[in-house]
DNA sequence: CCTACCGATCGGTAGG
DNA sequence: CCTACCGATCGGTAGG
């Protein structure tokens, strides 16, 4: 949240998202009340709403405070001039590290967003599509250099992502594959399939 | 459903199943309403206890059926002579059939198995598990055998099935890349990074 | 941050 | 298969 990493105290808020976060990965987004998660923080449902505005906007700051992140981190590698095959390393890299740092936060954005209300539906959308596009066009680059094996541009943004995203649901910190190991395996995996040799 | 492929008519708790496996892919089995389902088959709410006896009892069809399925056809897979790679090839497409020709049943079954209760949830898990575990020990003995690449089994276990059930997001019957097309990329993905060369 | 409470809506039943 | 209706529970507000 917005505390990561420094040392600045986490608000209130923080606490109640963080918390509500956690309680929403488990139960889903419609199952999990607003009564639930003021008993995990330790105060009443109604006292809830002197820190956020409602139910909705909880899930919409987990969701875009996730993507903001996506977004920015894709611009910066995008735009460097590495090969198409470094920047898809960096690229698997950001996905398994935000997945593992801010698992539920993740799994929340991944798999709730349907739940969105518009107009903030079709931002967050917009801001996948845009994030998809430019995932595609490195393939595309990287086909037209020779870099990369003829494999269907889409089937391989999917399946790269599809499968980092999964991690969600089996990985667990501490137990065996470690991070490292994981990086390393899927990167192999990934790109051993896609490398033009 | 009952009568895939046969001739048999539809029932109309087929009809029922159906129509509520796509619309708790849409809006999640908590929000997908019993009044929702029933507008859809054109009956009212309370009409739908004539053929089924909940909405619990949906959600465990829908999840059975499917589990059934994928444990058969696993069993005939992994007891073949065939090598690890054939037996690979054969997992991939069948994931690939059953996510296509069901889509709306799959997606419910991979995204909404949490919610079923007691004692059905710990057996759909042990049906799950127990799956993982051949596909595990195919995987270790392509790697005994030199078949495959020394890469950690559960990351390739799950990058293939994470890779594979991310077609329910994408996938659209008609449009570009179809189905032939997919399968073959996919398996080149996946097994080109995968085999030892 | 709490008590008290609201209108809405849910899954499901009774009775025909 | 419908009308009528139930107890429970939801997100959220009023007022302090």
């Amino acid at each position: 949240m917005g505390t990561s990493g420094t040392n600045i105290a986490k608000t209130r808020k923080d606490v109640i998202i963080e918390e509500a976060a956690i309680l929403i990965r488990e139960k889903g987004y419609v199952a999990a009340t607003m009564r639930d998660i003021a008993a995990k923080v330790g105060i009443e449902a109604a006292s809830l709403y002197n820190h956020i505005q409602s139910k909705q906007h909880i899930l919409h700051e987990i969701c875009f405070k996730l993507a903001d992140q996506y977004t920015t981190k894709m611009s910066r590698i995008d735009s460097s001039e590495e090969s198409a095959i470094v920047k898809l390393k960096q690229l698997i890299e950001l996905h398994i590290d935000i997945n593992t740092k801010y698992s539920a936060l993740s799994t929340v954005m991944n798999d709730e967003w349907r739940h969105l209300k518009e107009p903030h539906l079709s931002r967050f959308l917009e801001l996948r599509n845009s994030y998809e596009r430019k995932f595609l066009r490195i393939i595309y680059e990287g086909k037209e250099q020779g870099e990369l094996r003829d494999i269907n541009p889409k089937v391989a943004m999917y399946s790269i992502l599809g499968s980092i995203r999964w991690l969600q649901n089996w990985y667990s910190p501490g137990k065996q594959p470690g991070l490292e190991e994981i990086k390393h395996s899927i990167t192999e995996l990934l790109l051993g399939g896609i490398i033009n040799k």
